[in-house]
DNA sequence: TTGCTCCTCACGTCACGTGAGGTGGC
DNA sequence: TTGCTCCTCACGTCACGTGAGGTGGC
């Protein structure tokens, strides 16, 4: 029979595994760890198979395999119930996906951004208004996560003082005003305040009905961002945009 | 006052902005989204300012902001209650123990080596008995995560034969028998069963109390995990290694 | 009547962390 | 007696997910 000399208690067996005593009750209560003798005053008393079972556990934690993928096997010990090749899978989607958070992250502080800007206008949002980033903020979505330079480039090519004079256009604006205003538009190039965008980059990004869904909320989202002289120019840009379009062509 | 022809219902909202209702009811839960009007039927009745707030809580719920680092404020809408510089360091440190993590999977499939083999003994862990393997755990956590390569080079180092001749030894192996291994072992290089190397690599690690308990858990790993026949051939491996080291250094 | 969507609780998930309340040896 | 460590529940965390059970319009 073996000496019994050295035993150790909960902390120290968490400690010479470099984990918690909660861990260590944890892998207890879920049946990873087997419960070790008491001492007489009801101490666990933790030996070397104990210690093992625990190393070998926390170092499949530590690359990432779930607690429930594990099972205790009285010879082999623990044995991982998934594939590392599904693990592995995992692990670079989620590293993927955090480089890309960061990548967004260091863009935004670097364009002194709001930190909800979307991807791809930290260096221009904080040239916008609330109500133009809103906008923004909706198009990119509805567009689907699609191509978001095209319209990150019209945005930088839209001359400052004309977008402060389209945000500071008071709803009863007078013809002519809306008239000027719009034609200032129509010559600076293309406008990105329109659903039309949406019919470019996606014109058929997901099923007929979300494409429908997605148009008449970008309609219903510009009617509640602008005032009516304000949409009243924004209709005429487009039109009038549609009618050089026409000219172009018959030339 | 403005129309109120187009309203969206949870789930035309969640789709919309790419989420679940799940999603947009426990930001509701939490105070980060305002309730919406209701028709006669009960349903949610959401608008444009529903929508504008949940693409922004998305978008920060996507670069890694906790929830609880939200408020809402009436006129700025969204805040960010932390840092930005703080929430960067913790995604870089997330990616970095991601990043270990695939590669240690990476190895160990590579090695064919079991799923909790430590890491830099992928290559290794194969050839190696189930005994050798969890001193091999115990080893490389006693020594605190330091350099384990010394570790990993002894162990590449000892001849198949010398390692198999070791495992197999009976508790009861003739005194001639443990001489001639231990002769063996001791001209084969130096011997990585033993708590010596715990002492070179960190000669104080921790704190004195932790370097102790680490030694003293090393030598009951070894007396739990060999019979006395190979503890006695340790034993006199060492003793002649030191033998050694003292002619060496006396000629 | 059947299906479909909406609603509101209430409880589950994952790997532990955090007290609360009590014991035992110095 | 005070401090310290150990013990066992029970509940909390985080961002939702998952039913359960009921309603309303076609």
């Amino acid at each position: 029979m073996k000496d019994k000399t050295v035993a150790w208690s909960t902390r120290e067996l968490a400690d010479l595994a470099g984990t918690t005593v909660n861990a260590v009750r944890h892998y207890h209560a879920i049946g990873l760890l087997d419960s070790p003798e008491r001492c007489v005053n009801g101490y666990k008393q933790y030996r070397v198979q104990h210690l093992v079972r625990l190393l070998q556990v926390r170092r499949l934690v530590e690359i990432g395999v779930p607690l429930a993928q594990l099972r205790v096997d009285e010879k082999a010990g623990v044995v991982v119930m998934g594939e590392l090749n599904d693990l592995e899978a995992r692990v670079e989607a989620e590293i993927e996906r955090l480089r890309r958070a960061r990548s967004d992250i260091a863009s935004i502080r670097h364009g002194r951004a709001p930190a909800d800007t979307p991807r791809g206008f930290e260096s221009l949002a904080s040239n916008l208004s609330e109500i133009d980033r809103a906008l923004v903020h909706v198009m990119t979505r509805l567009g689907g996560g699609g191509p978001v330079e095209s319209l990150a480039r019209m945005l930088a090519a839209e001359p400052p003082e004309l977008r402060e004079a389209f945000s500071s256009l008071g709803a009863d604006a007078s013809e002519g005003l809306r008239g000027h205003l719009a034609s200032r538009m129509i010559a600076a190039g293309p406008n990105w305040r329109s659903a039309e965008w949406l019919r470019s980059t996606h014109p058929s990004g997901g099923t007929p009905s979300r494409d429908r869904a997605a148009r008449r909320a970008m309609t219903e989202v510009l009617r509640e961002l602008y005032n009516p002289a304000q949409l009243d120019v924004l209709d005429r840009v487009e039109s009038g945009e549609a009618h050089e379009l026409e000219e172009e062509l018959s030339a």
